[in-house]
DNA sequence: GTTTAATTTCACGTATACATTAACGCATCA
DNA sequence: TGATGCGTTAATGTATACGTGAAATTAAAC
């Protein structure tokens, strides 16, 4: 049989309808999220083709997710290598830290000028509550999840969608970063109190005290991470 | 003559070797320009096939090239009815100023630290004095432009390339927005003594002071585009 | 055995084809 | 006159085709 008619034939397998989720948004998803998850690993090399034989698809919508994804930072695409993800060096943690340590505080300045009901700060009241119960229990991965909640909660709540997308986007590409350290440093006690103090301020509209604490506490989760990057010489990640 | 043949001699046509310009580089550069030029105003609506035919390509490298733009909120994909130029509404403008005003800082500041020989500070003063120059020839866009230049140098300087392409990113938002307002708004008299106080104070290396006269600078600029915004009710720039 | 030249392969970039589906118009009916 | 449903159109999303150019491999020459 030619390989064209076999294409074809393969092709014509292919769901017709793939209804409200594009091809691109399922490739999208599924690629970021097992970089995310590790399955590929930093450094992990494919081919577009390969990508779509395993998605099932064809390599139009697969380049399409690559290209946003090399957009964000996660992988990047070497011309005739394929694409390869991106590892995460310890300069890109400081540049991503760096950025960090400006926006987060601004956002929780933003949130305590906004004296929002205090309803509202619940959510927030809860992660905190979630981190003290994790790391009670020695759940270090429950630990980081509550973290990461807490802080995505914070910044949704500053009413400004661009910082917010910014802001998930570094955290994304520093996840794996994360993870791997998570372990390797001392326990996030202190971490509760200080997240517990900056919602204080903020329910105090008290937005340069909140600026203030929120800094303290991302400038030293941030010299603790890229000291143990240094001395581990975990150099791509 | 079929339709099919005739396409066939119009690609024929199409020039084979591309070089090392990419068809979506050029398409992306040809497009984002004519936004930030406003020959694609605000609003502006095409169908990809309509950019294809004036750039003579076809679909498939304008497509990748208005998904870039798209990433970087300059245009919107509307599913059925093209792409248009993204306005920025007064609110667009709050978040990127919001943005502007938590990361510019934050690179003065990193600059100051850097303790960096005077002579590396030179391009600074020269976009200062330039900016002077300009205002005393009533030449508002030389101004604007020497402005421009005075912040992406400083923010070049702090050597966080992310942030730097951030920021770039943020101001291409603002472009069309700072132009329609330049002559709406008093001169900018003393913005020339503001950054040339900056500029010492990251000679000095007092790394606060930097950041707390950047973010005021900042500040009033953003205060003062926003309230012309709202007088004029430009809602769509 | 090493270096260089030729050839082949193959991944990408781009063009084209095709299927899907939302939008629009038109006709029909109340 | 207005609403509703159907058919047509058209723009996208996806698949496929194809040419280019670079890397890799083999051939050749010294």
């Amino acid at each position: 049989m030619p390989p064209t008619l076999m294409r074809k034939q393969a092709a014509a397998r292919v769901k017709p309808a793939p209804g409200r989720n594009s091809s691109v948004a399922l490739a999208y998803k599924a690629i970021r999220q097992r970089i995310l998850d590790n399955v590929y690993p930093a450094g992990h090399r494919a081919l577009e083709q390969e990508y779509a034989d395993q998605l099932g698809l064809s390599r139009t919508p697969v380049r399409e997710a690559l290209l946003k994804l090399a957009g964000e930072g996660l992988v990047e695409v070497i011309p005739r290598h394929g694409t390869r993800v991106l590892p995460v060096s310890p300069d890109d943690m400081r540049e991503i830290y760096e950025m960090l340590t400006a926006l987060e505080p601004m956002a929780a300045e933003i949130l305590a000028r906004k004296k929002l009901p205090p309803a509202d700060l619940k959510p927030l009241i809860d992660a905190s509550r979630d981190m003290s119960a994790a790391l009670k229990a020695n759940d270090l991965d429950a630990w980081a999840a509550a973290d990461e909640r807490y802080h995505r909660l914070l910044i949704a709540l500053a009413g400004n969608r661009l910082l917010a997308d910014t802001v998930q986007g570094l955290w994304d590409r520093a996840h794996r970063a994360r993870m791997v350290t998570l372990r390797l440093r001392p326990k996030p006690a202190n971490s509760t109190a200080e997240h517990n103090a900056i919602v204080e301020a903020i329910r105090a509209g008290n937005a340069a005290l909140a600026a203030r604490l929120y800094r303290r506490h991302r400038e030293r989760g941030s010299s603790e991470l890229l000291a143990i990057l240094e001395k581990a010489r975990l150099g791509a990640l």
